[in-house]
DNA sequence: TTGAAAGCGCTAACAT
DNA sequence: ATGTTAGCGCTTTCAA
């Protein structure tokens, strides 16, 4: 591999100005440029971008941290973040945390010592516990955090986040435009869909409705099994629920089959807002309708706003910047139907 | 940000001293190595990693290159290949190349410039136009490719792969044991599938059969979409298949709705076969019969060998390692029927 | 406009 | 067992 050295020789000048014509820096005769070039051309001359990394305290190199990217959720951001790094000549190091929070310790302190440029974080389960090291790191290196659902936001970082309380109050709102009243019923991750949930809560309440405890079903994990059996749970209780809102797509599909499974027609009989709006939630029976949340644009934004900081070099102020959702309407909801007209057993 | 020069000078001895308490390489005295870590410990020092790497030519980055990741099966692979480096302390660079011939030549070249120590790379539709660049690479950092279906295995490089003929011939084989013969249909994206086409179409000519051209059709992509068009193009035609194999999920949950649409149940008027093993094929009405691909296995075996020979350092022998699929045999596939037993004018 | 020297933070090779 | 010297390949002063 030839070195700026062995084309500085070639081209009868020193390294400085070969570096002048490749950084376009300083001023370079004509003539001089035209050698350099020609010896670049030549030997097949690349920079080393780690010596220069060295040399400048940069490294070109940003780090995104997420749970997982086996979730398409944290797949699609992660493929709009690399995309719009690599338009700007920038490498994108993955890191996966599985909520483990050695594991993303560990990664953290790689990658500071790796000199990496910028950070983006999405928050996972145990993340929070590692707030006073990202603090100290973050006075090093710009962080941009997203995906914060769980209850002390941190101010610490500056954000590009989803409006989750929002999001759930959409849900929430959809179902009482429909017309459900007092049997709307919820399946949510506890305690990660703390925001969804409240949000959806505060719907109802402005319209005066509370949601019966009866009808919260917490579950521990967002499978399609969990939504499942938390229906299955519902469907067994006191009051039938004229509507669900599951706060994520794959509980809603597991919510969905238990639903057949009971014999209740979706959605005439029982109504199903889903979370994500998720590539498969179009194609179930009936398509799902469901709160699809501007993931895209939340890595756009917050890839843009890290660029910038890095850019800018000097430490900038606190930004926080909430993105909405969308009710995406599909057949799983409908206006309930009165017991009269809806009794299952007579209409088949 | 404290230097190893700085934590010398706090502890009365030299840069060399500091590095040989901290890579165990040459022997140091207990009492100066407890000086050593003390100095370390009080001015909180860290490697700077990139210093290191300009010196030793080593990086402990990795990159990986495929399609996307929006797609399941990469990301799968992607993660399993992350948790492999991560357990080594090495970093995973990601970039996705949309089938884009002049990204990934882009991509490939910054990742050379920035001394990464391997590469691993899923082929997409245009990377054979990269071969000798490739090439060219390999002579310096070893590669290893994976998820090379297209016609001529390129035979410069080390690979790990999915058997894709065998994947191909399994679906075959499964249909054939349940009795289905002469009315077997595929839907395949063509040329991207051609393996296992071919597989599947010598499976069945190892018992005589052959697959009617009214029964192969070739779709421009796996989408959803595609699968249910074609499978309303085999629905309309002469001669309605018993079976069909769709060579990705995707295409057969649209086989599933269209045979749905069609009026035909599954697997009673038609068996269907999948390709993928994707998550949700668990959870389709019926659950469908697929063709499972080991892709974790082959993301660490890949990775594996990949840190090997990165380990070893002098140039490695090629070696190429097939791997093999199973058939996933749920509830989509059955034997035929009879035309009597099964018109399904009769039978509701 | 170009050259010379110093330095980024580390490791390697040799000397002590 | 530890110190000294010399790089790794680039950028950044500062001179010429």
């Amino acid at each position: 591999m030839a070195t700026m050295a062995d084309v500085a020789r070639h081209a009868g000048v020193t390294k400085q100005t070969v570096s002048n014509v490749l950084n376009g820096k300083a001023v370079v005769r004509q003539e001089t440029r035209q050698k350099v070039l020609a010896a670049i051309e030549e030997l097949g001359y690349r920079p080393n971008l780690i010596a220069r990394g060295l040399s400048m305290g940069k490294t070109s190199s940003l780090a995104v941290l997420v749970p997982t990217i086996a979730n398409p959720f944290y797949s699609e951001v992660v493929e709009e973040v690399e995309s719009i790094l690599e338009e700007h000549q920038q490498n994108l190091i993955l890191c996966t945390t599985h909520d483990d929070r050695q594991r993303a310790h560990r990664q953290l302190q790689i990658l500071v010592d790796k000199q990496i440029d910028g950070i983006l974080l999405a928050a996972d389960r145990h993340i929070e516990q590692e707030i006073p090291y990202l603090v100290e790191i973050g006075m090093h290196i710009p962080i941009i955090i997203c995906c914060w659902e769980s209850k002390p936001y941190p101010d610490a970082f500056s954000a590009v986040d989803i409006d989750y309380h929002h999001a759930g109050q959409l849900a929430g709102q959809h179902l009482l435009d429909l017309g459900h009243r007092d049997r709307i019923a919820i399946v949510f991750e506890s305690p990660a869909h703390q925001s969804r949930l409240e949000g959806f809560r505060s719907a109802l309440l402005s319209r005066g409705i509370e949601l019966s405890p009866a009808l919260t079903i917490a579950t521990a994990e967002s499978t399609y099994r969990s939504g499942y059996q938390a229906a299955q749970q519902l469907f067994s209780g006191n009051i039938v629920p004229s509507a669900i809102f599951a706060t994520t797509d794959w509980m809603a599909l597991g919510v969905m089959d238990a639903a057949r499974d009971a014999g209740l027609r979706i959605p005439k009989d029982l109504s199903l807002v889903g979370f994500d709006d998720v590539e498969q939630a179009a194609y179930t029976h009936p398509p799902l309708t469901t709160i699809a949340i501007p993931k895209r644009e939340m890595a756009r934004e917050m890839t843009e706003m890290l660029l910038r900081r890095i850019a800018q070099g000097t430490p900038q102020p606190r930004l926080v910047m909430l993105l909405r959702s969308q009710v995406m309407v599909r057949n799983s909801t409908a206006a309930p139907c009165s017991s009269s007209k809806c009794n299952r057993a007579y209409d088949v």
